[in-house]
DNA sequence: GCGAGCACTTGATCTTCCTCAAGTAAACTC
DNA sequence: GAGTTTACTTGAGGAAGATCAAGTGCTCGC
């Protein structure tokens, strides 16, 4: 859930998330690699020198909403940082049903554990919106991670850092209810203001309901009626895709 | 599921796990720190100046059957590898009650991305049986880390292999009903014979029902009902804490 | 601005799994 | 080796959430 929160475009939000606007014509703007790349986490300790050779070993991707960036099974090549767009990653159960595991937005990067595996993927990734990915190859992540290393750290500690976010949708999946689950997201969402600000009382949802629903691990019948019932109990209102929090107390303690 | 799978006394399984026995005695073993950490993956590319300052950065634990190792909440100073015994890592519920993550046997280590973190555990550690764990100081790792790349790599394999089977637990969690985990734990742990052989028909249970279960994500009554339906099925047969499975082609196929 | 498609909601019913309550069997103490 | 504890099983009933089936309202393309 920690991951999850996206960022609107709001230069407030103290977030690893770089100002790069979409495409405001058809056109794909010409972005520039190593600029952007410094602006992420992962690289921001990186002189000129390497960001050339990581920015050498990256292709642009570029996906329209609906499109799969790729498949189960596929071999994985490297990792993916988005750009701009909003990709899922999601298993499909063999009896037809859909599992979101992630939502992944913009400066934000995917599949990193399955390229040190060198193993075939188990997710399939589709883009929600029309997005742009930076495909960083395997082998100039390797190199570089032979004599930098902060760069190691810096991976290590980003896939520490996804490994807790899961161990905590276990535990939400575990020993929680729908409901909530339902008001972590709000809050956590709410909560994405990084300085010791209140939580925001709009929250915009990051992604359609049903994605969210099935991220959240529920239908979105039931999503639907959570919000429901939490509207009629006073404590939210939503309006679309917005959400006002109005008792964000009551939010808190709510239990059912 | 996959990093779950236990070693019992088997020399014929090819697996991490060095072969220190338990006590026979009352007395604790003295162990050969340097020769038992040589034998982890993590730190088998190592040389002995490695070794040793690794060795030096270690201190034994013990830790009784029932016994805490560490509780959601303390601060990590490190990380565990087991020596002997059996560790379960949970989490508790406000609500009292209590899921358990993984179960964690000799030769496997845990901890790890809470140390580069820098956050305090999230989950418990408890003893299932009289267990001699290492600690392993972080500081001796991270001096190692900045010098032997090898190491690094290992390192985050290690950490994107856990990755991996939590991703892999989201899935069964979410989209496999309760008798398909409790048959996919069957088969995975009668398959780990890492040898070509066919699986073996006799599955010793690595843990107690209760324990499983909740790994399992289902109540202790659950899981004896599976157990007891898939019995009178002829798929398996129960006999305290062995299984046999009877129809291994009837029981990858089941589905209810 | 009209119709088609899609996303979401609402209602009724059904399943899965949990809870509570005994009961039995195995293990640990003394 | 009897008594107690702990682990597991079995049964009956219930609750959370899924499924199925209509609806309603939006958005988007033309």
């Amino acid at each position: 859930m920690t991951t999850t929160t996206q960022q609107p475009a709001d230069a407030s939000t103290a977030s690893a998330a770089p100002p790069v606007s979409p495409p405001r014509t058809a056109k794909r703007p010409a972005i520039k690699v190593q600029a952007f790349l410094a602006r992420l986490s992962m690289f921001s300790e990186m002189n000129d020198a390497e960001l050339d050779r990581i920015a050498d070993g990256t292709h642009p991707v570029h996906t329209e909403k609906g499109e799969a960036v790729f498949n189960a099974g596929d071999p994985c090549t490297g990792f993916h940082v988005v750009v701009y767009g909003q990709i899922k990653l999601g298993f499909t159960s063999p009896h037809g049903g859909e599992k979101v595991v992630e939502i992944v937005g913009a400066g934000q990067s995917f599949g990193e554990a399955l390229m040190f595996l060198e193993r075939p993927y188990i997710v399939a990734a589709h883009a929600l919106a029309d997005s742009m990915l930076l495909h960083v190859g395997r082998s100039a992540v390797f190199g570089e991670l032979t004599n930098d290393p902060a760069f190691s750290r810096k991976m290590l500690s980003g896939l520490s850092l996804r490994l807790h976010g899961l161990v905590r949708d276990v535990e939400a999946y575990s020993l929680r209810s729908s409901a909530e689950r339902v008001i972590g997201y709000l809050l956590s969402a709410g909560a994405d203001r990084a300085d010791g600000a209140a939580p925001r009382q709009e929250v915009l949802l990051s992604a359609g309901k049903g994605v969210l629903a099935s991220r959240l691990n529920m239908t979105p019948e039931h999503f639907s009626r959570v919000l429901h019932d939490l509207s009629v109990d006073g404590l939210i209102a939503v309006e679309g895709k917005t959400v006002r929090i109005i008792d964000i107390e009551r939010l808190r303690n709510h239990t059912a």
